[in-house]
RNA sequence: GGCCAGGUAGCUCAGUUGGUAGAGCAGCGGAUUGAAAAUCCGCGUGUCGGCGGUUCGAUUCCGUCCCUGGCCA
């Protein structure tokens, strides 16, 4: 009987330590690294992003980042196609995928699947935006109301990505956004999954920790990256590259539109709420994925344990 | 030392013609299907600087003290 290969997910929120952890096992283990990281992906992002260093990148080899320009975008169901296509890949190299990152939405699309919808239409959402301009986002909401009175009444008139979505792909399959959603192959994972997730004992201690790291990334010349970066591609603030925590902050202090304490601050509290965010994801995959692992991100033997326990996992699956 | 302006939520401030107060930001909780580091929703008890006085009742009026900033010595 031939057993299902080996994978190990780890997440957590931003510096959490997730990067060491991965590169620890890189050391002992067989292991191939899968980014899980919507910001990652973008090439000459690299500061800001917290990108592993061309060092580290060489000690391991590892999938998913810099795939895309930051004029580009990427998305959680390519993701799931990218991770899945990788995993096993290099489970027939007989080496081991190691999931890392902190983009829950990719996790979830990876574990649980996806709907069968249609992808993003440029010039369908460019038309919506131009509309919403004129009408406003919650003339849009009843807008889709009329088209699918269930998709709308699930949305908030605010909510104007998602209204913009839902329209989309009511418009594109001409049916109601329910019954798209209904065609779902789930899971997918071929793997034995192990499944770390890493989470501070205390919050103020993350909020030092990001706080440091965030005058790190501007010591380390975050806005010099930025200029560079406007430099070389065609940019604008509404791409999703640009609204990633600390370039967003940047692009509007190079704009005069915010000081630079301000632009400081800002950056801090985004960080500080984009971990919040993971760490919501976080509480709802523990109830929901039985073979999920919590580890205290503030533990000084984290890096040991982490090794410790994958190694226990890797041993029984061999 | 004198005069003036302030001292109200973690921060910046609004307000109460006397009936014990509310915004923004921060923070906290939640949602999350091709943008997800995105997008959205919910959560506001704080000796209204201290102590006295007037009053049925003071954060609000009066007195006094303390603190901060400015101007004058």
């Amino acid at each position: 009987m031939t057993q299902a290969p080996p994978a190990i997910a780890l997440l957590g929120p931003t510096a959490s330590g997730k990067t060491a952890c991965a590169l620890a096992l890189a050391r002992v283990l067989p292991v191939e690294i899968i980014s899980v990281d919507s910001a990652l992906v973008y090439r000459d992002m690299d500061i800001g992003t917290a990108k592993p260093t061309p060092e580290e990148r060489a000690a391991c080899l590892h999938h998913l980042i810099d795939i895309v320009t930051p004029e580009q975008r990427y998305s959680a169901a390519q993701f799931r196609t990218d991770a899945l296509r990788l995993m096993d890949e290099i489970s027939a190299r007989g080496r081991i995928p190691l999931l890392a990152g902190g983009t829950a939405l990719y996790f979830k699309a990876l574990r649980e699947g996806i709907s069968d919808l249609p992808q993003a239409d440029p010039e369908l959402r460019a038309a919506i935006d131009r509309d919403a301009e004129r009408l406003g986002w919650p003339a849009l909401h009843a807008r889709l109301a009329e088209l699918d009175p269930a998709a709308a009444a699930a949305l908030e008139p605010t909510d104007a990505q998602r209204i913009q979505r839902a329209l989309e792909i009511v418009e594109l399959t001409g049916r109601p956004l329910a019954e798209s959603y209904a065609q779902r192959e789930d899971g997918g994972i071929h793997h034995r999954l192990l499944t770390l997730a890493l989470a501070p004992s205390d919050r103020a201690v993350l909020h030092a920790r990001i706080e440091q790291r965030f005058d790190a990334m501007l010591a380390a010349g975050l806005l010099d990256e930025l200029r560079n970066l406007r430099t070389k591609y065609r940019l604008d603030p509404a791409l999703p590259s640009m609204r990633c925590v600390g370039y967003r902050q940047a692009w509007a202090h190079l704009e005069g539109e915010d000081d630079y304490a301000t632009m400081r601050f800002k950056g801090i509290a985004a960080t500080r709420q984009l971990a919040k965010r993971q760490l919501t994801w976080q509480r709802q995959f523990r109830e929901n994925w039985a073979d999920l692992e919590e580890l205290d991100c503030l533990d000084t033997e984290l890096v040991q344990k982490v090794v410790e326990r994958v190694r226990r996992f890797v041993d029984v699956t061999a």
